[in-house]
DNA sequence: AACTGCATGTTTACGTTGTCAACATTATGC
DNA sequence: GCATAATGTTGACAACGTAAACATGCAGTT
């Protein structure tokens, strides 16, 4: 009856986990302070690992930042999948809801939220899987979008416009409330 | 007719007005790479200045930022202030106005409109400059929809809300615009 | 015109940071 | 078991933010 994971045995490896206890930690820094007040030599220190250690994960300090943020996307899709199915019936419905979870995660993970749009942080990364898992996340909305369209619900025009004037309005409400 | 002002002679004193100076180099540097790649000592060097005379007029690179985007309110204020003159027989119309006025000032200076909501540049600087600039700037919107309800055109809400409720709206697509 | 004080700029220095290279260790596949 | 890749450590370097001590030049007083 061995354990059938691949990696994770039972004696402590190195160390565990590191990947995602730097990203945790890294999270709970950034709600504590503000971005560029994080260092990954800090972030070393407090899991307990040489200074270096974290570059066996992340390429870079940026590329710590974007795998936060495309992690954070992955989240938010998880959080609204069900929310645009629960709503399945009735679109408009869905549509709101859509938009209150979308507003409630971005005041429950504030500090992910911000990496979205910070783009001071992200910017020289060209990260392939950080815009895969936004435009995962964002299709939730044009997915549900596209079926009240279907359904005559919505004006005839394109998809990505329809859903970018929700997101604005949102998206401007929840970066309001963020900063107050 | 000896010249008036206070400062300023002829003669090339230190330098002539490193502060503005720094603030400019900053905003140009600030376009052409991210915020956190902006470093003080790259900007003294492009000035022609010495490392450490940045900290003649700024306490901190924070303050610097903050210098940067109280001024960046200040001139939003001036560019928001006469749209909202010129249209002041109509509020509604008005305030359309101004909703463009702001996202087309947006879209003309990225790098100070970024500084306005990027709390990682900005957090740990208490400026009340900073804050005043940004009230006075809310208060062209405020001020316009106060005269817009003293005419019965809008709802019966407390202003704040109102102006809020709008500039979630225009802020959000000005912040998607930017980020694409 | 010389003296004084203040604003401005420089030099030097310290500790921290991001990141690289070389090395050590451990888990995993053959 | 052994080779190999994955993971962690040590040491180093240049750049950075910032503080302290010092230098310079302008303004106003006498």
């Amino acid at each position: 009856m061995t354990v059938s994971t691949k990696h994770r045995s039972a004696s402590n490896y190195h160390h565990g986990d590191l990947r995602q206890q730097l990203i945790d930690v890294a999270c709970q820094q950034l709600l504590e302070s503000s971005a560029d007040q994080l260092s990954l030599r800090a972030l070393a220190r407090r899991v307990g690992v040489s200074q270096t250690a974290p570059y066996r994960h992340f390429e870079s300090k940026n590329a710590l930042f974007a795998a936060i943020a495309t992690q954070g996307f992955e989240l938010m899709t998880e959080d609204l999948l069900p929310v645009a199915a629960r709503h399945s019936d009735d679109i408009v419905q869905a549509t709101v809801e859509l938009g209150l979870a979308y507003i409630r995660w971005s005041l429950r993970h504030p500090e992910k939220y911000q990496l979205f749009f910070d783009s001071s942080l992200l910017d020289p990364v060209n990260h392939a899987a950080l815009k895969l898992a936004g435009a995962e996340c964002f299709a939730v909305l044009t997915g549900t979008i596209q079926r009240g369209k279907d359904q005559g619900l919505f004006l005839d025009k394109p998809v990505e416009l329809l859903a970018g004037t929700i997101w604005a309005r949102v998206h401007g409400l929840a970066s309001l409330l963020r900063t107050q």
